[in-house]
DNA sequence: AATGAATGAGTTTTCATTCAT
DNA sequence: TATGAATGAAAACTCATTCAT
């Protein structure tokens, strides 16, 4: 029933970085919740970091994949675009929201820590890719980083004031830009 | 020369708390800084989230009294908002830009920390009302909200980007919005 | 009847370290013998090789005072030179010898370790001194690095073989050689 | 090119021991640079001080070949008295040099360790036997165990204190004693 | 013969806080 | 008001060894 014990770092792992924050979050913590031993923890991540790093890869790609997939679904610029938005107002409106996974982890991190700014960097880019290529149809590639801008101020709003209006207002804001 | 014992405490704290984030600064490296014993740090701040509470409170007041005067600056409502967006331009490009106090601390506290949380949140809300404030002129005030979005967009993706490009292009949206 | 927290924990591990080694013995252990908190031992010595100085400063400082001593009780050079084998002798012949304390750690640490073997070496020194000052009633300074060695060979010596005739064999050669 | 898997092990080991020490090694660094798996290594020694003793066993017999060897070269007694000191100077020279094989180990086991105690005492027990043999075809072994504290003492002097001179005082002393 | 995965017990060090003076 | 000393709990990480394949 239960994954392989890497599965199960990683789950506990992922799941504990994303409620409690990282630095909140011990190895102490995630090996009793993993159920496996620390040393069996420290075999398949050689650092506490190789875990955030492992984390943040695949929260990128589920998320990456989430998006370009409900995007598919539409037909018109005006309505991929609301449909990113619309992802976003899903999210937030789960019980368990605590903010973008990235946004949460780059305000943990030393500035010096190029790794993992990397992968959060990286995770964003492809946002604003995302967002050029929806606005390619329409010769608007221009308008992809302002896009982009909302996605993330709906996203960091939403968790300072645990609010939704942050989402529709961002959502009401592209719809009028486009 | 030097302060109070109490300004030398909230002095180095402050500083730490930007620079490397409030979880990875310990009470030991702030009495190091400021000079002062351990217990003399606990006798003003009861524990190290009170001090938190101090750094916020101050940022909040500094950071407002900076804006309302820049604002105070200009005499059309474009110029008081473009003179946000550059107030925030001129923080950034300074050498210790980290990014915003208030959303590098809302990543590092744990959700139900209510009482962290009502600081930051209403410094955020002092800003909407900054914004509504300014619009009231023009009655547009519906925009406040939009405009504040976007100077936390411009905010967090400076600080995921180390870019300044993320300010320039809310200012441009606030101008073209308005 | 016990000491201050700091003497404790200098006992426990100066006992410790000579009986087990100095990487055989865990912080875990010493503060246990001394009947402390962890973190006291880290309030007195910011890490173990802190420690380590300590005990092999204190060592070296109570061996020389034991030495001089036992020298100054007699008259003749030759007598002198005996004295300083006898001593060795007596100290081996007690039932917890483990070899000579700065021998002992000078295998136990990286060769790039300076502050460590900077005290070994000036502890050793100061035989190679006290021979030199014995022997220069008699003007035959250039043989006190010959005792000095005939002193480390009984004390390595005894170590290796758990015996006792590497004192007297040493202490003969000395007697022939002056 | 490369020897068998329990060559390789045993090469790594006995290098890393040497160089850093028997507790400052982890099992894990030998069979890195080894190249070999874990259970490779337990496949061929049951524990890490089987590794040991193969290590010590095999230095003994290259240290008392090459001994022997260099004593033959030559055909008065002085002179042969004379190479074994000339092959420490020589040993000493050597860039890599860290001490004596098993004096430094002798510092790292705890007292109760007979196994490899007796190793150690064991060769150290061939030196001395080499001095007697030397010294049987002047009828003066009763300096053999002279001889063999000399041989002690510039080799544990020479690590102490990273010089030369103790080789050469040593081996002076030899010659004035025969 | 060889291996990658798993482990329990251990390591040194740091945390925020309290207490006696 | 100010302090140095003391603390329990936790931090990240490593140890030598074993097991299933």
């Amino acid at each position: 029933m239960k994954g392989s014990v890497r599965d199960q770092i990683v789950d506990a792992a992922s799941r504990l970085f994303y409620e409690q924050g990282y630095n909140a979050t011990g190895i102490n913590q995630i090996i009793a919740e993993a159920g496996v031993a620390k040393a069996s923890l420290y075999q398949h991540f050689p650092s506490k970091e190789d875990l955030l790093a492992e984390y943040l890869s695949n929260e990128s790609e589920r998320a990456m994949t989430k998006l370009h997939q409900e995007v598919s679904n539409h037909d018109t610029v005006q309505k991929k675009i609301a449909a990113v938005f619309d992802t976003l107002g899903r999210s937030i409106r789960q019980p368990g929201f605590r903010g973008c996974h990235f946004l949460n982890i780059v305000s943990e991190i030393p500035i010096d820590n190029t790794r993992i700014r990397n992968i959060i960097q990286k995770q964003k880019n492809e946002v604003r890719q995302l967002f050029k290529t929806i606005l390619k149809e329409v010769k608007k590639t221009e308008l992809a980083d302002e896009f982009y801008l909302l996605f993330e101020a709906a996203l960091i709003a939403a968790k300072v004031h645990r609010a939704e209006w942050t989402i529709k207002t961002a959502k009401s804001m592209a719809a009028k830009l486009l």
